[in-house]
DNA sequence: CGCTATTCCTCCGTATACTGTCAATTCCCG
DNA sequence: CGGGAATTGACAGTATACGGAGGAATAGCG
């Protein structure tokens, strides 16, 4: 298989990795390395899962949000996924060309588009429901139910602290 | 201030939040989204804290790797990081073009291209040093030692499986 | 009512990130 | 030694990300 290779495929520990650098001065330790991995682990693991439905973490994550809120604007949507404003335009688009959403002009405020959920949008979110939440479970497997409710609850207070911060 | 406005500046929580959506399929609950919040953050406060060094976490890290093992090759140094061979390749260029490694061609075996940081490059890493552990402290600034150890041996659990489930 | 401030979307530029592909090489086994 | 397998770096294509600029439109205040 010469081309299916993905990160781990190569030594992701061998010799090289304790050839040099003294133990503390780490990268590979810190917060910032653990967090991008993990990060990397759940794409990972959700695009495995949804295979068959052809939708990333990222417009789930925005179908499910038009879907609860019918009728709400790109900009706050994209308020309630945490996606940046430039962002949200692109995947909104491939949502809208795929048909799962629909985007209206709103005659009230011309500047706003409306967004909604299309039936078609809504039967794809109901059909990879279970492979979602498969992912969601094998993101956080190796940890028992105790821990996962514990690192669950740290994450949700390192953001909320960053929200906090961030306001204005 | 009508551009340089973030994610968390709209309403981040307000009202439409807990409009819909009654309680236990919540995405924002979600490990796969608590984990993009986590990169997001984590990122953020990286830039923040290395603004003067105009230098970015992945950045940072192939800088270290490339110093730590001088004379290995860009699939190597991407295993170290955990970068896909695809990306490592923009990432070393960009690197190149700050002056901050080099790569020549390795004689022995020409599909190779070795590398080796520059002194500029090694004078970067220790101008930002402070910076970059402030911003790892940052990120787990509302977990107190405990929890902070907690979280940090629970992302680590979770990367060894996968690296595991992941090998040959 | 008019003018300024704000809001919303779009576009540009840059940086990650991963799949798949390809050419040049090198390796290795028969 | 010869040829298929494997490796390396590069590139194309797609998707996320984010800052910043800009135009269209609306809101709000005097």
């Amino acid at each position: 298989m010469p081309s299916e290779m993905a990160i781990g495929d190569m030594l992701p520990k061998e010799a090289v990795r304790d050839a040099a650098h003294g133990g503390m001065g780490d990268v590979y330790s810190k917060p910032g390395h653990l967090i991008r991995r993990l990060q990397q682990i759940a794409v990972a693991i959700f695009a495995q899962e949804c295979a068959d439905h052809d939708i990333t973490p990222v417009q789930y994550a925005a179908l499910v949000a038009v879907r609860d809120n019918p009728g709400l604007d790109a900009t706050r949507i994209a308020a309630l996924v945490a996606f940046d404003r430039s962002t949200i335009g692109n995947v909104l688009e491939r949502l809208e060309s795929k048909a799962l959403i629909e985007r209206r002009a709103n005659p009230d405020d011309r500047r706003v588009k409306i967004l909604k959920i299309s039936r078609r949008g809504a039967r794809l979110l109901e059909a990879c429901e279970p492979a979602v939440q498969l992912a969601q479970d094998r993101m956080l497997d190796p940890l028992d139910a105790y821990e996962r409710k514990a690192f669950t609850t740290f994450m949700r207070r390192i953001i909320a602290q960053q929200d906090q911060t961030r306001q204005t």
